[in-house]
DNA sequence: CTTTCGTATCAAGATTCGTTGATGTAAGTT
DNA sequence: AACTTACATCAACGAATCTTGATACGAAAG
């Protein structure tokens, strides 16, 4: 297995902090299908519009999602390097839990 | 590969917003290399106890920490199962994009 | 039993985040 | 040009979260 570059800890709360919002996940979830337009994750998600784009913007700023305009249309897609930071971080935390080494000063 | 079970989006969320701060990730951080007690902590990070155990408890709540008394000390320690519900949630995420399939209606 | 040590809890204030409704803007239509 | 469509931005508010300092609690020590 190969060692998973180590992510700035503050890059990676951002990353998670964008991931924290169950609204934001389920747009994740949709655009996991390809790219969608903004119309379409609306009304998907019955959200009303502005916060629809709220949301948007975070999963952008996060760099969880790029986003493409077409004509009158803003297509959104998924980012997987912005998913594989936040998989670099977990990995660097999931590890086999050491039995409890010799223990220092407690 | 094994197919990642599916995490309930309510429970994923739960679980980014406990890693979304700083200070709780470099708690984790600590975690890694095996048990600590709250003392030990509090020293590494130069928090204020109260603030510590503030984060503590919310790492605990979302199910990736577990503390076990001795005497007086708290050690805690990670909780691997709660990690890996994390990594699933993104495993449901990352994946091939797809090219752009067939626009539907914008 | 009283004191001390390690940790948790609480109340209050500061800060950040999510939501709503209104307005702005860019692109296309007529 | 005026109008519409698709989306973004803004201000205002409430709700959730973080931080601090004080207090409470449980376990050991004296």
């Amino acid at each position: 297995m190969v060692l998973a570059p180590s992510i700035p800890v503050a890059r990676a709360a951002a990353v998670f902090q964008a991931l924290s919002d169950e609204k934001r996940l389920r747009i994740l979830g949709l655009l996991v299908g390809g790219e969608q337009c903004v119309c379409e994750l609306t009304e998907a998600l019955d959200l009303p519009q502005s916060l629809l784009s709220f949301h948007l913007k975070a999963l952008k700023a996060a760099g969880l999602v790029a986003d493409r305009r077409d004509g009158r249309w803003v297509h959104y897609s998924l980012r997987p390097s912005g998913l594989e930071e936040a998989k670099d971080a977990l990995d660097a935390l999931v590890v086999e839990p050491i039995p409890r080494a010799k223990a220092a000063r407690c």
